[in-house]
DNA sequence: ATAGCTATGTGTCAAAAGTACACTTTGCGA
DNA sequence: TCGCAAAGTGTACTTTTGACACATAGCTAT
């Protein structure tokens, strides 16, 4: 029988979460607002996230987050990776406002880290313990983040450009119905470079990802586009014969 | 001031290790075999891991849980994910065994999972507290393992396969220097298809990834290979030049 | 009504990459 | 010296990528 070792850790353990939106024009992550406590006097931002509960799975944990923050259900959700390191809290400023916020403050906490694709016109605010005020920031905007949150961004940043190269994910930022530049805006966005527009237009088209509607823009002052819906039979088949990459 | 919740979650943090190992024909993975304890009578598997201690770094963790194991510092190591469902422990073989080694066998356990490449030239088997007897089995022979281990090692293989295609980590499961054909069968093992001799030479050769050596293999029943080995310059300049695809 | 604006929508050509495929070579061993 | 076994090499074809420019549709302002 082995002796239980005294220094074996027993934290608690958060779910943090990147919730990615698209406003047509740019990404945006959605951030809690927090008033530092310290001489700076300034605001500062975090990702919003929660403790996890008993007998609650860190997926659950996560989509419960999501949904007392969105109003939101069944949303893309994908685990970024688990962030533990010992002083992950300690920064000054972050200590102070724990103290103000918990019982414990010192307590080792390590949080496991997921982000989110949402529909921004799904989206109603709601009224959260965990986080008193939140506003959408765009992501070149975003200034450094409270504790390791802007690790976490980064990464929960790279993850989604990686998979976005392999699987058409970004489909979860849109409404049902878009246009062909919002889909090509919401992939230079994530992206961070320019597509050349004939060229992506015609990867979706071959790949059939994409089909026509026959429904236009209206009120535009140019020449109004298509709608198209994303053709998820005709991405489940690409799936299944080992498609692997979208090579913009 | 917010009360603290009695039901947030207060567990265990684990990390487990999947071990790869290429021994020029196949891959392999370092299991702890166990004694089951009930009717069954046989043997089963499980992923090496420990509990993680206080003011340990995960990433630590898992290279002491490395080193204790394999004898190796400095190796690759790459985190996999966290595995966190309330049943993950709940299988009945799995809780007897818990019980016969743990003080508390019920408590919650959440593991953070991380996968690493080892040469297994340099590989020395080490008497660990936790994991009495090891050994490596080839991935294609791995039975259904204890507790959620088969989900962390599916994980953690097709993250393998993701991340080859992307970077030359393969090298790291081979000597310094290898003829062509041990590499080229290192990479059909990993991805679990045949690749062309002829392109997969042509493309390594192109990206300069790996270059002879004035040396012959000696003592072969054939014509003898050449020695190659992994050139990391070039490797650099090709992550740098935002390089993201072998294109297998 | 018409001229201008603005974003939509479309095709081609050249370069690069991928894919499929078979025979010669080297050194050992019988 | 003959046979064996794996090493090593080139070509032709197809597919994909990347670069690039102009006509179009509907709205708006005069």
């Amino acid at each position: 029988m082995q002796q239980k070792n005294k220094h074996e850790l027993n934290p608690r353990v958060s779910a943090d979460i990147v919730i990615f939106g698209f406003d047509f024009n740019q990404l945006k992550v959605l951030l809690i607002e927090r008033e530092n406590l310290d001489a700076t006097e300034g605001m500062s931002q975090a990702l919003p996230g929660d403790l996890i509960y008993e007998n609650e799975d860190l997926y659950m944990a996560a989509s419960r987050i999501l949904n007392e923050l969105t109003g939101l259900n069944n949303i893309y959700l994908e685990q970024v990776g688990a962030f533990g390191d010992p002083n992950r809290l300690n920064k000054e400023q972050d200590k102070l406002w724990l103290k103000s916020v918990r019982q414990q403050p010192d307590e080792r906490v390590i949080t496991v880290a997921y982000y989110s694709l949402v529909n921004l016109n799904d989206y109603v605010p709601q009224a959260s313990s965990f986080a008193k005020s939140t506003s959408w920031i765009p992501l070149n905007e975003i200034a450094e983040l409270a504790f390791d949150h802007s690790k976490i961004l980064s990464k929960a940043l790279q993850k989604l450009k990686d998979k976005i190269m392999m699987q058409p994910i970004g489909f979860n930022l849109l409404p049902e119905k878009f246009t062909f530049s919002q889909l090509h805006k919401l992939y230079e966005s994530i992206l961070g470079r320019e597509l050349d527009k004939r060229n992506f237009r015609r990867k979706m088209l071959k790949l059939k990802l994409v089909e026509s509607l026959d429904e236009k823009q209206e009120g535009v002052p140019h020449k109004p586009s298509r709608y198209f819906k994303f053709n998820e039979e005709n991405y489940n088949r690409l799936i299944e014969n080992g498609y692997d990459n979208f090579g913009f």
